[in-house]
RNA sequence: GCGGGAGUGGCGGAAUUGGCAGACGCGCAAGACUUAGGAUCUUGUGCCUUCGGGCGUGGGGGUUCAAGUCCCCCCUCCCGCACCA
């Protein structure tokens, strides 16, 4: 980037390199005194001197970024800009404000780095590490630099170990619905022998080791969660095939917390949408389990089981080899059989069948049902019906029993079956008449079904239910689609387990003091990756070839013996399952928070009962990932008495992306961004040549990368601040325009000037009292940019603060009892220039702590009103009329403004308009 | 398919929740200062107009003195889920 110096400019014009040793000055400024380190209550971080000691709190947190080798382009800090903007006008308002920035630095991209490069992934990251705190203080973030933590560090990663132990020594107590420490279980059980009570203690543990159906991606060499693998069957790292195979693996038991996982969202101040889609992963359904023959189904419409005319079983359930008979019963249509001898032959052809199957020909094939009969039959319990049992791959095996019972009169998916395979069609719910020759869900009295005719739906559901459980035949239940969390993964870059294994096999904990348990050193990162189709090989933990580090001698209370170390590692989301907690004691190394500190910075209060942070700002990618998780985390430390919250994150805000134009020329070839230029409107040149223009997110790929640094060498990190503040709302993605951010600039050109001259650096305020509508609308911009900030409107804010800025402009001298409160309200967005101006201005302090300026009632009032006319709907004339005056006053002023002496209706909206219908 | 969100000047976006649509910024135009302008400043800028005014918030209808905002129908785009019984 050229950076010419405007030798012409007036030597004291606010110009990118005077914004650039004002950075850096206040910059240094803020670090050598310490200006945005938040006082905790207790411990190393207490300051009982600090002007905001014991004073009501706020923390303010990011959604700490991954750091990338590649660095941050001017998409990332829109959030972290957010923050600061917000954390900045909270202290001001007078609030003990923590703000600070961690890493969550675990995970693949430095290890497939390592791979390549053989740098270990430790030097990669703390490389990246120091890159991102240049980029980040370029910025001028007001962060308290004492909190920051990065997931990898070991004095880190010693409690994220800490906190796995807190989960594995502990189970679900469903009366209490709550976790509680392993020990009480064993206590209940004293009386088993000791073999029998670890099985059972062990199988209750909420972390919990499993040979279970799993994600085995061979392209990775890693197993996935369900969370990490995409709809059409891929890693949605590397976008390898995913495979189903059953593997042993270490399981976190989420699905113990599905109800509060959903019912305490109601305590949260989060976005809607992704309440919603929080709710939709947990996928709570209820109805009813139903009996048939002795095969369970789940059903949310047990009010049709008087319609069910066949069952359906997933290929895989259980129960198929038991009932497949040697022989095809007599007289069944021959569509059912799929043309084999033997029902025996054709299970186990369908099987194959439907295993063949990719994820994405399932989804393809959705609409065209495939099945085979059994060769059995069930009886319905309702009606004693002998129905037949099939197998198909549109039931899951996964998901409630994994069987059901086909209602093709009020399913759409059976009633396609049903056509395909020539079975009965019974309608227990009355369809309007437009439902002919299709399934109907909706609402209606039942028919065909016995004691519930005449019964709708909600009634019905209830009758039936009863009637199951008074017969022996069901009861009423609730299923989730929420599945227990992956939690091992075969790579090196991760928190080793702090596990070890007896010569029998059995886990046992490592005991607290005996941690960190540290990463080994190893020469191969590489986990053993395959053939991305190579369904069948088998998973090689990197840390396995650590021989020497795998096998240790331990004194677990029993006497030295010979332990082997687990030698997966947890997955990038733990780290940041907590890492917020840890800001609030960075350096404590006797508990992982102290309860005061906790208690203080997350606690509950009246405003928000869950506890937790006071604002959290991140993208909605993690609507369901890293925000279940930290949720399910978190609940798990209140159950146990570790922390007094019992959400994370109180209010939640997710930020838009900025998404930059791209351009190809005609052969589709992407040429840089930068070097395109609009001769005319949607005409796009490069290079001479004519180039497309689209739209998408900002990268290498698409030569469109603008990055901070650019922008802070070019117009200064104030400049660049506004700009980011001022493009739109928060939560709305919108284009990068650098061009645009020039609009930014004259804006604190403007502020500037107004204090200072450009000539001759001179601080021209004058002290003399404004004029009284420049203070009325100083007065009107604080309320507004208070209330702004408070609700991250920051684009309005900035708008208004431009507003007086512009009336400001206009006066011959800037009056001080204007400029300072603009000054002290352009701080958050603009903090640099801000402290410089306010030190101009004669002041000796930081103006981090200086009160945020006060609107005084006495100038909101005006002496006066402009009322539009309205005559039938439209502007007719404009009257003038003294604030204090009464309807009737209004009502006369605005009839003769437009010489109607005999209206029909006249409407006067005081303080807005007047409409008169003539 | 189901669920959620959104459509306002050439562009990004405002609009105290039913009360003057287009704040603020970019761009554009004219002017000032300049050797110069991709710097800065000033003024103007929704569209049409016979200069009276008319038309305008995705399209169509409705309620109202008054609709971007409320109601009904339709269109488009974005996001999430996707055979979850």
């Amino acid at each position: 980037m050229e950076q010419v110096e405007q030798v012409d400019a007036p030597h004291f014009r606010y110009t990118a390199q005077m914004a650039n040793r004002i950075e850096a000055r206040w910059q240094d400024f803020w670090a050598k005194n310490g200006t945005f380190h938040a006082p905790n209550p207790v411990g190393p971080l207490a300051d009982t001197r600090h002007p905001r000691y014991g004073a009501p709190k706020r923390f303010v947190l990011d959604m700490f970024p991954y750091p990338s080798g590649a660095g941050l382009h001017v998409g990332h800090p829109l959030g972290f800009i957010g923050t600061d903007v917000y954390a900045r006008f909270e202290r001001m308002a007078g609030y003990n404000v923590l703000h600070t920035m961690g890493f969550d630095a675990f995970g693949l991209p430095a290890e497939q780095y390592a791979v390549q490069t053989g740098t270990h992934p430790r030097t990669t990251t703390e490389e990246n590490i120091i890159r991102y705190r240049e980029q980040l203080r370029m910025l001028g973030l007001a962060h308290d630099p004492r909190r920051s933590v990065a997931t990898t560090d070991v004095a880190y990663y010693r409690w994220t170990q800490w906190i796995f132990l807190q989960i594995f020594n502990s189970w679900y107590d469903p009366s209490e619905n709550r976790a509680r420490p392993i020990s009480e279980l064993e206590a209940q059980l004293a009386h088993l022998p000791a073999d029998e009570r670890r099985k059972i203690v062990d199988s209750r543990r909420l972390a919990y080791v499993s040979e279970a159906p799993v994600n085995w991606c061979p392209g990775l060499g890693t197993v996935l969660a369900n969370e990490e693998v995409t709809s059409d069957g891929r890693s949605e790292r590397g976008n390898f095939p995913v495979f189903k195979r059953s593997l042993k693996q270490w399981m976190m038991r989420i699905t113990a917390y599905s109800d509060r996982l959903i019912d305490d969202l109601d305590t949260l101040d989060w976005p809607e949408a992704i309440k919603l889609m929080q709710r939709n992963w947990i996928g709570r359904s209820r109805g009813a389990y139903i009996d048939f023959s002795g095969i369970r189904v789940f059903t949310t419409r047990p009010d049709t089981v008087f319609g069910a005319t066949y069952m359906v079983l997933a290929p895989e359930h259980e129960a198929v080899d038991r009932l497949v008979p040697d022989e095809w019963p007599a007289d069944i249509p021959r569509i059912w059989t799929g043309g084999h001898a033997t029902p025996r032959e054709a299970v186990a052809a369908y099987r194959e069948f439907a295993a063949g199957k990719s994820e994405v020909e399932r989804q393809a094939d959705a609409k065209e049902k495939t099945g085979v009969f059994i060769g059995a039959y069930a009886v319905n319990p309702a009606n004693e019906a002998r129905i037949p049992i099939f197998i198909a791959d549109y039931v899951l095996a996964g998901y409630g029993t994994g069987a059901i019972m086909a209602v093709p009169g009020q399913d759409e998916r059976d009633w396609e079956f049903a056509e395909v395979y020539e079975l009965p069609i019974v309608r227990t719910v009355e369809p309007p008449s437009s439902f002919e020759g299709k399934a109907y869900l909706g609402e209606g009295p039942a028919i065909n079904s016995g004691f519930l005719d005449g019964l709708h739906v909600a009634a019905a559901k209830e009758q039936i239910i009863s009637w199951l459980e008074e017969h022996g035949h069901g009861e009423g239940a609730v299923t989730y689609r929420l599945r227990d969390w992956l939690f091992s993964r075969q790579r090196y870059w991760g928190e080793p387990f702090p596990i070890v294994y007896d010569e029998h096999g059995h886990a046992h904990s490592v005991p607290d003091s005996m941690l960190p348990v540290e990463l080994p050193d190893v020469a191969d990162f590489s986990p053993k990756t395959f053939a991305i189709d190579d369904a069948d090989s088998e998973p090689e933990t990197p840390l396995s070839r650590a021989k020497e580090w795998v096998e240790v001698t331990l004194d677990l209370g029993d006497g030295p013996k010979v332990y082997h170390r687990e030698t997966n590692v947890m997955p990038q989301w733990a780290g940041s399952c907590w890492y917020q907690l840890r800001y609030l004691d960075p350096t404590n190394e006797e508990n992982f928070v102290d309860p005061e500190n906790e208690r203080y910075w997350v606690g509950q209060t009246p405003q928000a009962v869950s506890g937790g942070v006071d604002l959290y700002v991140g993208g909605v990618e993690h609507a369901v990932l890293h925000l279940l998780y930290a949720r399910f985390w978190h609940k798990v430390l209140f159950d146990l008495g570790h922390v007094s919250s019992f959400e994370p994150y109180h209010r939640l805000y997710n930020q838009g992306y900025i998404q930059a134009y791209a351009y190809r020329d005609s052969r589709g070839v992407v040429v840089p961004a930068e070097e395109v230029v609009e001769e005319q409107p949607g005409i796009y040149v490069w290079n001479g040549e004519k180039v497309s223009r689209e739209y998408g997110k900002m990268g290498k790929s698409l030569k469109n990368v603008v990055t901070p640094d650019e922008m802070c060498e070019r117009y200064g990190a104030d400049t660049f601040r506004v700009y980011e503040m001022s493009m739109g709302p928060l939560d709305v993605s919108r284009p990068w325009d650098t061009r645009a951010v020039v609009g930014a600039q004259r804006f604190l050109q403007r502020v500037w000037r107004a204090v200072v001259d450009e000539e001759t650096g001179e601080v021209t305020v004058a002290d003399e009292p404004a004029p009284v509508e420049v203070k009325r609308l100083l007065h009107k911009v604080i309320a507004g940019v208070r209330e702004d900030l408070a609700e991250l409107r920051f684009n309005t804010a900035v708008s208004k603060l431009i507003e007086l800025t512009n009336a400001l402009t206009k006066l011959d001298t800037s009056p001080r009892e204007i400029v300072e409160p603009l000054v002290l309200m352009l701080a958050p967005v603009a903090p640099h220039i801000s402290e410089e101006l306010w030190q101009k201005l004669g002041h000796g302090e930081s103006l981090a702590y200086v009160d945020f300026p006060v609107a005084d009632p006495a100038y909101l009032v005006e002496e006066s009103v402009t009322y539009p006319v309205q005559v039938n709907g439209k502007v007719r004339a404009r009257v003038e009329v003294a604030a204090s005056a009464d309807e009737a006053a209004i009502r006369a002023a605005a009839l003769g403004a437009v010489s109607i002496s005999d209206p029909k209706k006249v409407i006067v909206v005081p303080g807005r308009l007047v409409s008169i219908v003539n």
